[in-house]
DNA sequence: CTGAAAGCGCTAACAG
DNA sequence: CTGTTAGCGCTTTCAG
């Protein structure tokens, strides 16, 4: 059904040898031959069949990706950066999403060892404590992580704490005293762990007293109560929050919004990953944001370094490859003013457009 | 480096033969054997490769999903759909994206082709008039469409037309008399067409003018000075939208704040897709609903059928599944007062609140 | 410059 | 129940 190399061969009057170098080294071989055998591979349309070159040994040219979850953008940002240089150069890429589960994340990463891929393009829940990237380590299988905050392996990411840290100040700058950081489920994960370090150095430097992540369910639809009370309740809730991330911090919205705050008059927000579609909403998502088409590309550019060689070619010195992050100015965040400060939530209903002008 | 069923026969004394039997076949075998095999196997950590049983012609259990972006999430909803099942399944999914652009559409197919894929899943721009498809039909690759609105081929979608009429006729029902359709650079596309068909019937049935669909740069930060003259000069200006997707309806949203128009107050809006995120905007976007993680799930099934054989056993009797939609109601539809129906307008801002309620 | 042949890891007859 | 062997599609010595 699909023509082989042994089909050209026939067609061509060669031996499958020659067929072979046609393709692969066409200097080789005589012009005149060559002639006809493109003209046989043209006339059965012919493609090489890569598994017969993989099983050789020779690059399979596949590479692997591991992601929590493509919910997120975040992760399908990164994704089309990668695919776009990967395609460009003729690699294939084998994607598996993990929904942060750890048996899962094993599951990926054996799967595709066992596809033979040249290397791995990954997002787990935390670096540090993996033990199957020491495996992959010790196997000689190349990696590059995405996002994951460590130093102690290959990735690329933005540096979470400081990019936590100058978010905070911002917020701090527009008057806010009381704020708070909220995390997913993603809790458990070093990025955000590093976010939450750099809120508290943020705090602390101006002398707030920083508080512990509140935990936030991602999936529900309401805020659970005893969220909300953390929230809204007393004369010290929180006037700004930090959301470890845009989805979350949209999702935290829409609670804030059912229980009938105004965003940002009764509360500021400001997120984390830079999501495009944080522009789009009303008021826009003020967000620090990560590069993430950049930082899937980065990865990419890094693995293939490693993986054909050219490692030391890229000039890089250190494992952990940080990108600058950037302020998103957004209408999320208010200045405070300071007769505001103790305030119970007003009710009466406000544009969002008195406020999108204080952002700077 | 990594073993073989070589290295594992010879730990275990047995032959390779006996190998590959203790682990496809292990009721074939000396439970004594077995048990020494598998030891064997335990310790030297073997797996074995898929490339030598692809290349034997066995099972590649290689999936290949064709997407025109994951920027828009509506795809990555569906790959999510189908990634779950694959990977339960033992499948592995390979995925290429397209950028709606024709020749990475033909690229990405025989990228696939060559890598022995069993099937393909895929999202293409016009399934009806695609040579590629025909091709495959040929070839007899195996194949389901998703999204693509067609009878002619496999697939899995929502019934469009009926989709994009019940969702106008709501809008009319609501009062709105003017309402225009916006599609994006999908102009082109199968899907788009349609809708744009169901439009024009709920127009006329209704006694209404329909008017052909305005096209709209999906990537512009604003919209064009002629896109906006036509949504807001005159005393014919439209007093609702339907967007193609729910992409495009959010661009234009911001479009239209950024010409302070306020929504749902000024116009109305109605998305298609239902995307997950639409219901966190605020307002929340109302949409006609895809489901689109079941569609990737249902799109799998049936490929999985054909590809196992079972395809009768799903008892479908024509090519193209319908999924049911639904109307996700939002508070980017406002009814429509009478006396609004000449004015200009108004310039004082209004919360979306005012007209939440509104919607039934 | 071209061909014959070995072998990548595996499965599936076919013998024993 | 187990071993021998051929061969999947391809690249690559090694001869010619």
């Amino acid at each position: 059904m699909i023509p082989t190399i042994k089909d050209v061969a026939a067609h061509a009057g060669f031996s499958i040898a020659t067929v072979s170098r046609a393709i692969n080294a066409p200097h080789t071989v005589n012009p005149v031959t060559l002639d006809k055998v493109r003209q046989s591979i043209d006339a059965l349309n012919f493609r090489p069949s890569p598994l017969g070159r993989q099983l050789r040994g020779e690059r399979t040219r596949l590479i692997g990706v591991v992601l929590p979850t493509l919910a997120n953008p975040v992760f399908a940002e990164c994704l089309q950066g990668i695919d776009e240089l990967a395609s460009a150069q003729g690699y294939r890429l084998m994607l598996m999403t993990t929904q942060y589960d750890a048996d899962r994340e094993r599951h990926a990463i054996e799967t595709l060892r066992e596809q033979r891929v040249e290397g791995l393009i990954l997002t787990v829940a935390d670096a540090d404590t993996h033990p199957l990237l020491d495996d992959l380590d010790r196997a000689g299988l190349l990696y590059v992580l995405m996002h994951n905050d460590t130093v102690r392996r290959p990735s690329v990411s933005v540096d979470n704490r400081l990019a936590a840290y100058d978010g905070v100040r911002q917020l701090i700058a527009h008057g806010h005293r009381r704020i708070l950081m909220l995390a997913g489920t993603l809790a458990a994960s070093d990025r955000a762990r590093q976010r939450h370090l750099g809120y508290t150095q943020a705090m602390q430097q101006a002398g707030l007293t920083p508080a512990p992540a509140l935990e936030v369910d991602f999936n529900a639809a309401e805020l659970s109560p005893s969220v909300l009370a953390h929230l809204t309740s007393g004369p010290n809730r929180p006037t700004a929050l930090f959301c470890s991330n845009d989805l979350l911090a949209m999702v935290v919205m829409r609670g804030l919004r059912r229980a009938r705050l105004q965003i940002p008059h009764d509360m500021s927000i400001l997120g984390f990953d830079g999501l495009a579609m944080g522009e789009l909403l009303s008021p826009p998502l003020a967000s620090i944001c990560a590069p993430n088409r950049e930082i899937g590309c980065a990865a990419w550019r890094r693995l293939l370094a490693r993986v054909t060689g050219n490692y030391e070619a890229l000039g890089e010195t250190s494992l952990a490859l940080t990108l600058p992050h950037s302020l998103r100015e957004g209408a999320t965040i208010a200045a405070i003013s300071n007769r505001d400060e103790t305030s119970t939530p007003p009710k009466e209903a406000n544009s969002e457009n008195t406020y999108a002008r204080n952002v700077a």
